[in-house]
DNA sequence: TAAAAATACTCCATAGGTATTTTAT
DNA sequence: ATAAAATACCTATGGAGTATTTTTA
């Protein structure tokens, strides 16, 4: 499939009409004949019906259904040509957990660009991150640890990047004494359970009645932000709970608090090392804004 | 961009190597060389870092960036090789007015397979429906008048299909006798607005004070069904009523009821005449099985 | 009879192969 | 010295053009 097929299938839908098409597509109209031809021996099955002497050709039903693809081809086409990353600037491609933690990398956006660089920001899982890391389509990825082991990669390396402690997000108010609240006061049906990490889990496990179950569990944490409303409640990293504050919930505490967690991160020992210096260096120095109870940043 | 120079770049992607890429793609290396040559001069950027005798390619900045479009590609030709549409039975695409309209088709999907047809469903707004008839691809179209003229197809017929009451649909109880409220008790700052068609919107406009904001004005129904919930109210006309009454909602008429909505529809004069005919007979039974109040069909 | 699609045939551009060269490790 | 990418050159195929035929409205 090429694009001058797709657009021969369109105009030819367009007309109803080979000859008048082909004149529109600048080609003869034997050629658009053979293109339609190819276009229907590849795919399998006939796009239109029409005969020597038939004054308009009509979409079959196959035809009528690959005209919904074909409109995919164009804009997938439209896609690939918008590519044109800015040359001038070195650009750094990081991925992270989920897209929770962009907020945090958004913020580092403007500084970064001052320094002459250019970020792209993109969402992967844990467990994809590496080969992604190992083929070079990633140049620098945040990770949490989970249950599974994984094969260590050859060149990338992994390091602490920085912890945070835990803290419970929602859009009602909670009985509380200087913002810290007791797991009592914290409804099970009402949690959004998300598994941050493997330490998470087991504290979670220790900690809450397994028999409640909360109102939904995520494996990943991009849709926490969806469902957390009315008198639904979270557990979620400070960084990503002051994402939610803005938003206007209420940030609580907890005396007995889920282990910190720790976000490491990989990068490519041979590639870039300026530019993922700099940026380190930004996260640091933005880390290091944060309450030190709440955050600690290994970056240094 | 074709699918062999698609799976070119994603081999070299996955052996960071050209010689042994080209092994597995079962070409010789200087055949996948110039493939990678003609794709980076296709799209204008260079793709990978490579030279005689480099040991590794290396992915560059844009080839990164395309390598997420490289799946894209991938997925579109899979979509487009699922296309199997079941030449043993004809079948009738039929595009209606939004989603919601669905219920009430997919519910006639059993007995129109027993028939021997296949019915396909899309989605088209009614400024779209007539071009996209004209061209074959739709073979039926559901639609309601909107405010603006549309010209008018040459050889695509317009009929009225039936006429069906507002209802008020919501998830809270309201105060009612035997089943009717009146425009008092509904409060405006809680109504999801959906123009549903002109003379609905001048009803509308009447019977409300304009000063006083909807909680959401929609142009289009298709997000009704995820908005309403809680204290949210709504006017729906009466099949879509009964779906949202299926899922938990009060279902109420109203005394002094916006006018009744007509549903029209598209037919190409020519094309599939029997089982066009053979889906609006089923059609027609449907809605002669609803309350005569609430829906009266014009198809018989 | 007019107009539309298909067919026959020719030509050239392009993609792939083999053999060879160049270069980094 | 080895292995990897590029280059040179040859060949075959496929896509486009012109001229012509067939068929329907």
């Amino acid at each position: 499939m090429t694009l001058l097929e797709i657009e021969a299938f369109l105009a030819v839908v367009k007309y109803s009409n080979l000859s008048t098409a082909a004149q529109n597509l600048f080609i003869t109209q034997p050629a658009l004949t053979r293109r339609i031809q190819i276009m229907e021996q590849e795919l399998g099955y006939p796009l239109f019906i029409r005969r020597k002497g038939q004054r308009e050709a009509q979409l079959t039903d196959q035809g009528a259904e690959f005209y919904h693809i074909a409109w995919k081809w164009q804009r997938l086409w439209e896609e690939t040509n918008s590519i044109t990353v800015n040359k001038s600037r070195e650009s750094l491609a990081i991925a992270s957990v989920d897209t929770l933690n962009h907020n945090l990398f958004t913020d580092l956006f403007p500084e970064f660009i001052k320094l002459g660089y250019l970020l792209r920001l993109y969402n992967a899982f844990s467990e994809d991150a590496y080969q992604y890391m190992e083929r070079g389509i990633y140049d620098l990825a945040f990770i949490t640890l989970q249950d599974y082991t994984q094969p260590l990669p050859a060149r990338t390396q992994i390091r602490p990047a920085y912890a945070e402690a835990f803290v419970v997000a929602t859009y009602r108010e909670l009985p509380n004494e200087n913002g810290f609240v007791t797991t009592e006061c914290l409804e099970e049906e009402k949690e959004i359970y998300v598994a941050w990490n493997k330490e998470f889990k087991a504290w979670h496990a220790d900690h809450f009645d397994e028999q409640i179950s909360p109102y939904v569990y995520l494996e990943h944490s991009s849709l926490a932000a969806y469902l957390l409303r009315d008198d639904y409640w979270t557990f979620a990293p400070y960084t990503t709970g002051e994402h939610f504050r803005r938003k206007g919930a209420y940030i609580y505490e907890l005396k007995e608090a889920p282990p910190h967690q720790i976000i490491y991160y990989l990068a490519n020992g041979n590639k870039k090392l300026a530019a993922i210096r700099r940026f380190l260096d930004l996260l640091d120095k933005r880390l290091g804004s944060m309450p030190e109870d709440k955050v600690q940043s290994f970056l240094r």
